[in-house]
DNA sequence: CGCATCGTTGGGAGCGCTCCCACGCTGCAC
DNA sequence: GTGCAGCGTGGGAGCGCTCCCAACGATGCG
């Protein structure tokens, strides 16, 4: 047992040709098992792999990225829009399921905040300059030029949500709709006549999911959805205030609705308040029930009847996506130009995520 | 305007050679540019920016990183410990303090999230092997051996909130002691006369301090803080569960309670729950006062009073921190031993930031 | 028995950048 | 006029790694 232990005292650690002579091999070798390829023979594998125990070899990843050419680091852009979906569960919890599936692989997770114009520009010329080896966009913005620059300079993108009906980009999502639409029978099945609800807004394409949800709720139950009965749904904004507003114009329009649907729980909170106002019981005089089962939800009095999304899901679901398309790319770029696969830009990966209905005391 | 633009067509940007070649210059001088040295004529250096411009240069991280022995990158650690700090705004808020204070280096925000012993190790390695150039730790458990890891290893970091009374590592932290003797003062200020307490897991260096807090106030109001009268004060866990049982164990003991102050919001809406359930009004039979501000406090009935901490300025504050030792690192690895300077270890940063009391209806 | 083949292996050639040494050149003192 | 700082500057030498090609011994075949 020789006493090598002496070098590289103060700083970084070994080196990849460090453990390749402690091994007693050549440095290409080292590298072959350290990257697992199966080229090495038994032996040569458990030497390497002893070497490496001994030393406590970790490999330098710019050096690796250097000479690979690819920086083993996704990016986590959250465009900071009003810091409404940050606060909530959902970022969080995004965060959680991205962190979760990139532990089992070595790539890093950068985290990328856009905060303005600035921001968003430098990110793009970071991207566009494949620093990072792909994209997670949280919550994108229908008119953000983001997603469709990283595709033309061929960074590999998936979004969480879509932003139109016809989203040509990776995305995962949850099933707006249908949960809408879950809501809003559960909230027929249990007798209510007059069912109304407020929606987000509606140049958001979730909000649109869900209004589309709440119409055929309507429809399967037999009920008109004409035009004369728009006067049971009212545009909010996603915030306290708005369903609050949303509410009391409802309120206003018909005072014998019994029960609403709020595209969003922060809203619903909103409504409640106009509905204590208003001197009116939930769920006795109007039941309430909203969507995303955040902790207000829970904490409302009485607690909220909500859609719950399985939004950890969704995040390990982008990175799966993420790593596979990165995969992809990488097997592109060799020759290989019109192999028999025809991976055409036509079938983007994409998947929705089934939505579940959350039954509490408000409904 | 010659008409260079067919360079690096498909990958990667630019590089600092082909900058250095259009500006006219040696690849060192363009280097120095890009840097920001000073040793550069003002001539040169337009030519270089120019040429920068033109080609929309981004300069490579991995290679910088190789050459430079620096990665450019700090790490965000959080240990997911059942996720509840996770998911309160603390965590968001701390997170955009950080991401804004570095918006304007040009630092990347790696997240780590540790979810297991073996992620800890990992990320050990990790920063032991010196692949990022500081740490900001979130939330340490005093028992974690991290910290003083990274210490050994020589790894700049900065905790956010002290593991105790005598931390040593550098911290940001806020004025818990104070806050929570702001919320009983105001309890005792509004009249109250048995004013109990819900604390948090002792263990917890946080949760010790608003203890103390709830102490000092009764005591500067010549109340009696005697050991009889440690009926009114309960040990919870920070969970709504936690707070409801200690609600519950408190109007055991003395059913005349009529203030609480719970140490934190999530445990206030449980006290609430258990108010509610025992049939007393808030605040009118019992006065009830939270800590952290956050969402739940707002959206309880009634609105809860509770402490606010300025999170997102301790984000900030610990960036600020860190770039600061990372400097001094830098600065003191070359050379110069014992300058006049005398930065012993002794002179660590810490920094402690004022609470502010939010009154709501609940008090 | 010689030659092609295959599974392994060693190590050179960079990846793009920073560091640093050496090289003009100018300006000034001698 | 010679000497010598000092400022800008150019470019070599790596940083630690992956990629790849040549080389090697052990086989298998004609």
């Amino acid at each position: 047992m020789p006493a090598a232990r002496a070098e590289g005292a103060g700083k970084s650690g070994p080196t990849l040709e460090q453990v390749a002579a402690r091994a007693g091999v050549g440095r290409g070798t080292a590298s072959r098992v350290i990257n697992g390829s199966p080229r090495v023979s038994e032996r040569t594998r458990a030497a390497v792999q002893a070497a490496v125990a001994e030393l406590g070899y970790v490999p330098n990843r710019a050096a690796r990225a250097l000479a690979a050419g690819s920086m083993d680091a996704i990016a986590l852009v959250v465009p900071e829009q009003e810091n409404r979906l940050f606060a909530e569960p959902y970022f969080s919890e995004i965060l959680r399921g991205v962190s979760t599936e990139l532990g089992d692989t070595d790539m890093q997770l950068l985290l990328t905040l856009i905060r303005d114009e600035r921001g968003r520009e430098r990110f793009a010329q970071y991207a566009a300059a494949h620093r990072v080896d792909g994209v997670l966009l949280v919550s994108v913005h229908g008119d953000d030029p983001l997603p469709d620059l990283l595709r033309d300079v061929g960074m590999p993108a998936v979004l969480s949500g879509r932003r139109s009906h016809a989203e040509h980009l990776p995305y995962v999502d949850s099933d707006n709709l249908l949960g809408a639409q879950m809501a809003v029978e559960h909230l027929i099945g249990r007798g209510r006549r007059k069912v109304a609800t407020v929606t987000g807004p509606l140049d958001m394409y979730v909000a649109r999911c869900r209004l589309e949800g709440y119409h055929e709720a309507l429809r399967a139950a037999g009920r008109s959805t004409a035009p004369t009965d728009e006067h049971l749904v009212v545009e909010g904004d996603f915030t306290e205030e708005g369903g609050r507003r949303g509410m009391l114009e409802l309120l206003r329009r018909d005072p014998e609705v019994d029960a609403v649907f709020c595209a969003s729980d922060v809203m619903a909170a909103g409504a409640r308040l106009a509905l204590r106002e208003t001197g009116r019981d939930v769920p006795e005089d109007v039941a309430l029930v909203g969507f995303d089962d955040s902790a207000v939800a829970r904490h409302m009095d009485p607690p909220l009847t909500t859609v719950r999304q399985p939004i950890e899901e969704m995040g390990r679901a982008m990175v799966r996506m993420l790593l596979d398309l990165m995969a992809r790319a990488q097997d592109d770029a060799p020759g290989r130009a019109g192999t028999g696969g025809g991976n055409s830009t036509q079938d983007q990966p994409r998947l929705l995520l089934p939505t579940e209905l959350i039954r509490r005391r408000s409904s």
